[in-house]
Formats: C-alpha cells, structure tokens, sequence
DNA sequence: CACGACTGACTGACCAGTCAGTCAGTTCTT
DNA sequence: AAGAACTGACTGACTGGTCAGTCAGTCGTG
C-alpha cells in the first residue's frame, strides 16, 4: 500500500479529469475517488496541475506500449496494419476518459505550456506516431503504400481517421465503422471499385 | 454602440477561451479585452458558461454559413469538393482559437451537458456534416464516390482529415499537407498509382 | 430630469495547498 | 517476549487568495 496509492490517485484523476472539465475536478473529489486522504495526493504530486500532466503522460506511454508490442508482431504489412489499428479503436473504446485527457491536454501543452512540457510532449506524440509510421513505412517499402507523402505524414491521417471512428462516429452501428473499413478507406479512398476490396482498384472518372 | 459591444465581448472571448483554459480566462480579463465593464458582459450574456457556449455556437454557426455557400457553388463534383475543402482548410488557419472552442467544447457539452444542450449542439453539428455530406451525394450520384458508406459517414472522415491536416500536422511545409493532397488522398487512398492522381488508377498488390 | 446603458468596487463561495497531529508498523532495550 | 522509543506515511481541518456574480451609483442622451 504505497506505490499502490499513487496508482489509485491516478487512476481517480484519468476518470474525473477525463469526465468533467480540469476546473471542475476537486482534489478532494480525487481523494474521495481514489480513498485517499487530500493531503496523501501532495505527497506524490507536486500540485494539481502536476496529476493532471502525469496522468496524461502516463497513459500516452501506456499507449505507446501497446501500439509498438502489436506493430512489431511479424505478418504482412496490411494484416500488421488491420491489428495494429484494431488494436487502437480497442484502446480508444476501453480509456475513452483517459484518451478524452490526452488529446486536451496534449493541445493545451502545444498551445500554451511551458517550453520544457511542450518538448516532452511532442517527443511523447512522436513516439507514437513513429510507431505507426514505421509500420507503414514497410508498407512503402513492399509498395503496398504510396511514397510520395512521408509515412509521418500518413500515420497522422491514418491516426486522425481512427480518431474520427471512435469520437465523431460514436454512437454509429459498429458494421458501418468498423477498424477494417477505416483502414480500407485509407488503403483504397473513397473511389468506388468493383473489384476485391483489399487487393485492386479500378478506374472511373467524371 | 450597443449590439457593437455585445459583439466585442464575443471577439475577446472567442480569443481568450481559444487560447487559455476556460478556469483561466477571468471575466475581468474578457471585459478588459473587449474594452468593457465588466458588468456589462451580464447585460448580454447570463453567466460565463453562457458566453462560452454562445461563442461556439454563433462560431459554429459561422462556419456552417461559409461552408454552405461554397458547397453550393456550382461545378464538376472534384471542383466544388476541392473548393469547400480549401475554404474549410482557410477558416481553420484564420480562426484557430474559435476552432479550438468548437473542438473542445463540443466534447464537453456532448459528453456532460445537460441533455437540451446536446440536442442543440447535435443539431448544429449535423447542419455542418449535411453541407459536406450532401456535395458527396453528388459525387456517388455521378458514380465518382463509393457508394458502400453512407455519405454522412464519409463526411466525417474527410472533416477528420482536414482537422488532422490543420492541427496534427501544424508546422509541417504547407506543400505536404495542402488541401488538395488531402481530397487526393481521401478519393485514391493511400495505395500507389502511377497514373494522373486525379483521373485514374492502377493495380498494385502484395 | 428621467431613463437606461454602463461601470467597477465589493462580497461570499469555493478550493488549492499546508501542516500539526495521528497511528500502524518497526526497531531497540531489557 | 514485552513494551518503550521511534519513524514516516497518512490525514483532514484550516487558511489565504481568487473570482463569479451583484448592485449602487455614474454618465450620456432625449
């Protein structure tokens, strides 16, 4: 019962920093949360706002973690890809509060945030997307992918569309935004085929 | 000298809510911004919350106007989509911090507002999807779009990708992510082809 | 002067952060 | 083994500062 008590204090601030507004959150409402005395937070946490970017911060790496364990496992780039990215939408769905906190937060670090957080923040961000970019940067080399956008640059959109799925189309059946049609929407776009989905493409123009 | 002050409000606060956390905007700072009593500020508006979500609102509001008239604009299907997405990628650049409310608040209200202000800002937000997912009807009615996903949805992950495009990949040379690049890859996809981008395409597969 | 738009000093509520005190557990002493 | 002495993790009542919201008064105009 003492590392223990720092996880519980976190685990209080992902749900309730994640569910109201950073101002509308009291310490003694995380206290309460986590069964925890007020003061106990301020032995682990230098002040509210420190719980709130250590929270954040955390869950990012523990993102981080999962999206490189399940990118690196060996297959073909698109099975890799559809795992990879199934297990993301999976992420997104089970910390929705703890994802709420990431991407606020992460705007307002960029936005306003000291120098010094604002680097650790991007170096965070892009560990993430250098995971996903590095998956599909063999994607590139196997010529499954186009090469004339950088892969960062098409991790972000493939980021931004399982983004999209999870947050502007909650809500929609799950057969209409599934991860697999995220990624066949990436892979092929929005042009009609009549071929097999995942391997051809024909062309139609106006 | 009087809608003019109830206008100003707004401006300071579309500024300040776009730039800092909402606990961290005093009203006295909206007040002193906007030139202005701060008093006043409760002649038109019934507390700070109502600013705030008046200022998203009438912002959103804003938005679904310009966008509306663009899409309307006649043309081919490439062409007005090219143009309401240029239009989109302009507003975005030009009111950064009004998109930020809209992003940020539209979360929030969605997720904890009381049920009559998620309806209203349901409302608007579909107003918003309908302009651009209506121009996609056209397009799957001239046989240039796939007709598998409901135009709505495809809406969203197109919206997705220019709001990846302007936020995500901010900082990045304005050649890599210009609008045109990302109705390029949201109509082809993300697989190679060595034809012209915009008119045809070829197969390529592991 | 009458009216209403406007102002900003004031107040009460609220909350982050503090710190004096408690007590479970551990080590020392006999 | 018993209990005395100590430790430091933990607590929550308290404090000082901040700020949303009020309202008595000012100003300008007709």
């Amino acid at each position: 019962m003492q590392k223990d008590k720092r996880h519980r204090i976190m685990q209080a601030a992902e749900f309730l920093f994640g569910t109201k507004r950073v101002h509308e959150v009291t310490l003694e409402q995380v206290a309460q949360q986590a069964d925890v005395g007020k003061g106990t937070i301020y032995l682990y946490f230098t002040d509210k706002e420190d719980l709130l970017f250590q929270t954040a911060v955390s869950g990012f790496d523990e993102m981080c973690q999962i999206l490189r364990e399940k990118a690196a496992q060996p297959g073909m780039f698109r099975e890799r890809l559809l795992r990879t990215c199934a297990e993301i939408v999976e992420f997104f769905q089970v910390r929705r509060p703890l994802f709420r906190i990431v991407l606020s937060e992460g705007e307002r670090v960029m936005e306003s945030g000291g120098p010094g957080l604002r680097q650790r923040w991007r170096k965070r961000r892009q560990t993430m997307t250098e995971a996903v970019s590095e998956l599909l940067e063999q994607g590139m080399a196997a010529g499954e992918l186009r090469t004339d956008m950088p892969a960062r640059v098409l991790a972000e959109y493939l980021l931004g569309l399982l983004r999209t799925r999870s947050w502007e189309l909650e809500g929609w059946p799950e057969s209409q935004r599934s991860h697999a049609s995220v990624v066949d929407l990436f892979l092929r776009g929005a042009t009609p085929s009549q071929a097999a989905p995942l391997s051809q493409q024909n062309e139609r123009n106006h």
